[in-house]
DNA sequence: CTGAAAGCGCTAACAC
DNA sequence: GTGTTAGCGCTTTCAG
């Protein structure tokens, strides 16, 4: 098949004529040029209007160097990316601020069998800029990006290094705050189900707590790995109960992980919220899927993306942007603790 | 700030100056043009690699007037779409699909506000084709864009026009399952609770269930509009419940507002599963995070997914392609009936 | 099978 | 203020 051109794409040059300029000053009206009298102003955007006008993306592009696009990496099976009602919000937060602007965002999925490709396309000069929402430890894929393009990520990354930006929650605060809750509920026998200890999330809310604990001169009760996921919260869970380690609350660092507790609770007929204070991480949909509803630490997913589209687009159009960002968190109280 | 330009950006003619031949021969192989001998071939293919050439993406399309591009339009509210978990696969599927192709795909929120906006850029001729995720009926928006390049939409459009292309579910079929099931169980007093009836998929859902229920000879015990929310779920199930109708199972005609009318039935102290039978439709996430797990009705979303960006691929590439593709569904037992 | 030549539509110095 | 002049890096006839 064929494909038809697109009807009546009017060119700069048949603008320029029917406006009776010349092409660089339809440019200059079309670019937002303050050199151009009011007189051909107005001939320009009448003809603009005839015609319906849009400058050619792929002329503009090739001429100026630049693309007006930015790529949204996501490093990260899609299935896994997607299920996630956190990416959700980060990606829709991102989308409205980029959507305003005059940028067109590609979505790059790069999982592990095209990051050849997917670098390849970074790298041949097809967008300006990148964010990559999520973030494995040691993917040297992703600093080969930010050789090339301004790159902002979504958390802290592993390695910080000095040409990237940023945008995080407070995830030290966030644990400590979660702590104090259940400190100043009266719970004194504290247990914690951590995030992935190789990513700075669970590093950090796991940090809080000890601190918050530390400060209040209690002793965890018990701490155990949950990576993050649903099953491993549940393991977890398993572990400390099977451990015989005696405790009234749990402090788990997200939504999901919360998820597995609680089933793992209800098989050995704990009833969570009731016999055992519960508290999550996230505010995600799951903490008001399940019941009961789950007492946790909200992030603003959605403001966080926001928050990193207009960084890059700061960066882009050469305003200042600082390096690090972080978001604050705060309670919500549901009913598990 | 200055954009660094992309370092090293090898140009085709340094490729070509490298392996001894002209700018055209290195465009041949790059376009996998069968007309090159077997030794040019193989020193440009060196130079290539010795350089890292990339080649750049506005250059080409500007020459060929052909993007390699693609929309993936999202005529939603941000939070609307991304909320929900169907989207989520139908997304993940096209991601996939179109991940392995060289086509780049666009992600265009066009949210009432950017509308025109997005309509702009589309006829700027930045794309080759469009995906439209989900559908708003009277969305004359979505017209105008298939005047202009091939659009592949989720689900059938509320208008079919004869150049559109569409991958739906069978969601009569599914509704007709979905009920003969319930039947089967022995229950003859089932209400519905239909998605919105201004979308083909709460039509056809509704309809599946109006014909298996004429079918066997059974009147339904009530019958309300979700309008496939959470919300609309649980005020639909209120109506239902306020209105004294005497029903021992209920077909809900998605997942989320299964999880709403859990809600509602529970405020009147009945549960589900145990006091009535649920049936939801989706298969999406939500139906295993809520207790007890729906059995439902299973839509295929990353597979729908993925047979849009194919048949986008295919009308792109000149391949024939079937304008219409329905695909099956199929119930899935869990605890709620 | 290969190269030369002519643009694709636009921006960006540079003169005027 | 405005027009002229070169390209940006690539594809694509058209000769040979």
């Amino acid at each position: 098949m064929e494909l038809a051109p697109v009807r009546g794409a009017a060119t700069i040059e048949e603008v320029a004529a029917r406006a009776g300029v010349s092409r660089s000053t339809v440019s200059r009206v079309v670019n937002g040029s303050t050199a151009v009298s009011p007189a051909a102003l107005e001939a320009v955007r009448r003809a603009i209007d005839d015609l319906q006008y849009v400058p050619n993306r792929a002329a503009r592009s090739l001429a100026s160097r630049q693309t007006r696009a930015i790529a949204l990496v996501i490093p990260e099976q899609t299935d896994r990316f997607f299920g996630d009602p956190f990416f959700a919000s980060i990606v829709a937060g991102i989308g409205e601020v980029i959507g305003e602007s005059d940028y067109i965002m590609n979505m790059l999925i790069a999982s592990d069998d095209v990051r050849a490709k997917a670098l390849g396309y970074l790298r041949g000069g097809s967008v300006d800029g990148a964010i990559v929402a999520s973030h494995h430890t040691s993917d040297t894929f992703l600093e080969r990006i930010s050789d090339v393009v301004p790159v902002v990520y979504g958390g802290r990354p592993a390695r910080v290094r000095a040409e990237d930006y940023y945008v995080d929650v407070d995830n030290v605060e966030g644990g400590r705050a979660a702590t104090a809750y259940l400190l100043a509920r009266g719970h004194r026998r504290i247990a914690t189900i951590s995030g992935a200890l190789d990513m700075p999330a669970g590093i950090d809310r796991l940090q809080g707590f000890r601190d918050e604990m530390a400060a209040s001169g209690v002793e965890p009760a018990a701490v155990e790995d949950g990576d993050f996921t649903e099953m491993g919260g549940a393991l977890a869970m398993n572990r400390i109960l099977s451990a015989g380690a005696e405790f009234d609350a749990v402090f788990v660092a997200s939504d999901l992980m919360a998820r597995g507790a609680y089933a793992a609770l209800r098989e050995r007929g704990i009833e969570p919220g009731r016999d055992v204070a519960v508290m999550g991480f996230d505010d995600s949909s799951v903490s008001t899927a399940i019941t009961p509803a789950l007492t946790t630490v909200r992030q603003p997913s959605l403001a966080q993306g926001r928050h990193m589209a207009s960084v890059l687009l700061d960066v882009l159009a050469g305003r200042p942007a600082a390096h690090a960002t972080i978001l604050p968190t705060e309670v919500v109280e549901r009913s598990s603790a």
